[in-house]
DNA sequence: TCTTCCCGTTATGTATACACTACGTCGGGT
DNA sequence: ACCCGACGTAGTGTATACATAACGGGAAGA
C-alpha cells in the first residue's frame, strides 16, 4: 500500500478515535517522523484530512484538527438529513426489495441480540449498520450522493465514538433502521425519508444529551 | 499565491469550460510541463480535482476528467436537490429576511434586464445568482453544508456552460430564485424547500434537453 | 497466426534539498 | 513601561533526484 494511504489512514483513525483530539496541531515534519514517512505522504494526507473536514487550516501556517461541538454536531446533522432522507428516497424509488431482504432479517434479530448483553451482538449490530449503508449506496447509483455520504458517515463515526451508545438507545435505533429498511422493500419513498428523519432526530437527540452528561460545560467539548 | 493553488484554478477552469473534455488524460509531467510548475504542485492539485470528482482514476495509474454524461447529470441533480432543499429550508428557519432584501429587489428585476438581451443583463443576472448562493452560504451558517453545495456549484457550473441558456428559460429562472427568495424572507421553510425543488425539476429538464438537441447520440457526451 | 512472456520505457510514488514566508523574540526608541 | 521594527528561526512551498511499478511492444514458442 502506497505510505501516502497509510499515512493517511492513520491519522483518520486517530482523529476519530479521539487520540489526536480536536484542535491539536497537524505539523508535517512532526507527522512524517512519527509516521516514519518523509513529508511528501504525509502532506498528501493533511490534504485529504483537510478536504473531509477532519482538519482545520486555522492560519495559513498552522493544520489544526477540527473542533467538534454541540453547534458542529449539530450541523453534521443538518447534512445528514439532507443526504440520508434522500438516499432513503431514492432506494425506495430504485425497486430493489431483495437487496434490503437479507438486512431486514438481520435488523429483526437486533433487539435481541442487543439485549444479551454481550459484546459480540454490539460489533454484530454495528456490522449492520455499516452492510445497510452499503446497500443504500449500491441502491441510489449515485456516485457524486455516495461521496457526499460517505464524508457525513467519517463525522458520524467521530460523534458515536465521543458519545457512548446505551444498550436502550441502540434498540430503538435498529426499530428505527428496520422501519427505514421495510419502507425501502415497500417502495415506500416517503415513508422511508420520514422514518429516516424521525432516527436521525433521536439520535441527535441522544448525542446532544450524551456529550452533554460527559462535558457539563460546553466549552471543553468545543 | 501559490503555485498549487493556479494549477488547481487552471486546471479547473479548464474542466469547467471544457477546454479540457471529459475523458482527457491529467498527466503530472505533461500539466507540470504545460503550467510552468514542478510536478509537486501539479499533483496536489490533481488531488484536489479528484477529491471534487471533476477527475477519477480510471486506473491506478491514469486520471480522466470525468465523464459528464446524461446518468451524471440526473445524479448531479438528485445531490443538489437534497443540498438545496435543505439550504433553502434552514435558510428559511434563520429569520434573517434583511439578508435576502436585495436579492429580492435585483430578482424583480432580472427578467427587465434578461429581456433587453443584451451581454451585460445576463452577466448581472449571473451575479445575483451567485449573490444569492452567498448569501444562503451566510444563512445557513453550516460549514459542513456549506462545502457539499460548494462542490455541487462546480458540477453545476460545468454543466451550465455545456447546456446553452435560452433567454426564455433563464427568464423563468428567476421567478423561480424569485419565489425561493420571497419564500425564505416570509419565513416559510416548507415553501422555500418546494420552489426550490421546483425550480431544480425545470433546471434538469432543460438541461437534459438541452444537451439532447445538441448530442443526439447520448453517448458522443458520455 | 495467436498467445504469452520478457524487457524497456514511462509514468507515478517517495525522499530530500533548497527557497521563502510568517511568526516570535529581542532590542531600541519614545 | 509600552510600542515599533528588525532579525532569527522554524515551518511550509517548491523543485528535483531517485525508486518503483505498470503498461506497451516485441520476440519466441505453440
Amino acid at each position: 500500500m502506497r505510505a501516502s494511504d497509510r499515512a493517511y489512514r492513520a491519522l483518520r483513525e486517530e482523529i476519530l478515535d479521539g487520540v489526536l483530539a480536536p484542535g491539536a496541531a497537524l505539523a508535517e515534519v512532526e507527522q512524517a517522523n512519527r509516521l516514519g514517512v518523509s513529508r511528501t505522504p504525509v502532506r498528501e494526507a493533511l490534504a485529504r484530512l483537510e478536504a473531509d473536514g477532519l482538519a482545520t487550516a486555522a492560519s495559513p501556517r498552522v493544520l489544526q484538527v477540527s473542533e467538534l461541538s454541540a453547534a458542529s454536531i449539530t450541523a453534521l446533522y443538518e447534512l445528514r438529513e439532507a443526504l440520508e432522507e434522500q438516499a432513503a428516497r431514492l432506494a425506495a424509488m430504485r425497486r430493489e426489495p431483495e437487496r434490503f431482504a437479507g438486512l431486514r432479517s438481520r435488523l429483526q434479530l437486533s433487539p435481541g441480540q442487543l439485549a444479551s448483553g454481550d459484546e459480540g451482538g454490539l460489533r454484530d449490530y454495528y456490522e449492520t449498520v455499516d452492510a445497510l449503508d452499503a446497500e443504500l449506496d449500491a441502491a441510489v447509483a449515485n456516485p457524486l450522493l455516495i461521496g457526499a455520504l460517505r464524508n457525513a458517515r467519517l463525522h458520524s463515526a467521530r460523534v458515536r465514538r465521543l458519545a457512548r451508545q446505551h444498550p436502550e438507545r441502540l434498540r430503538a435505533a435498529a426499530s428505527e433502521h428496520l422501519l427505514i429498511v421495510e419502507a425501502i422493500i415497500a417502495g415506500d419513498a416517503s415513508l422511508a425519508a420520514h422514518a429516516t428523519h424521525v432516527h436521525l432526530h433521536m439520535s441527535l437527540r441522544h448525542a446532544l444529551a450524551s456529550i452533554e452528561a460527559r462535558q457539563p460545560d460546553g466549552h471543553r467539548v468545543a
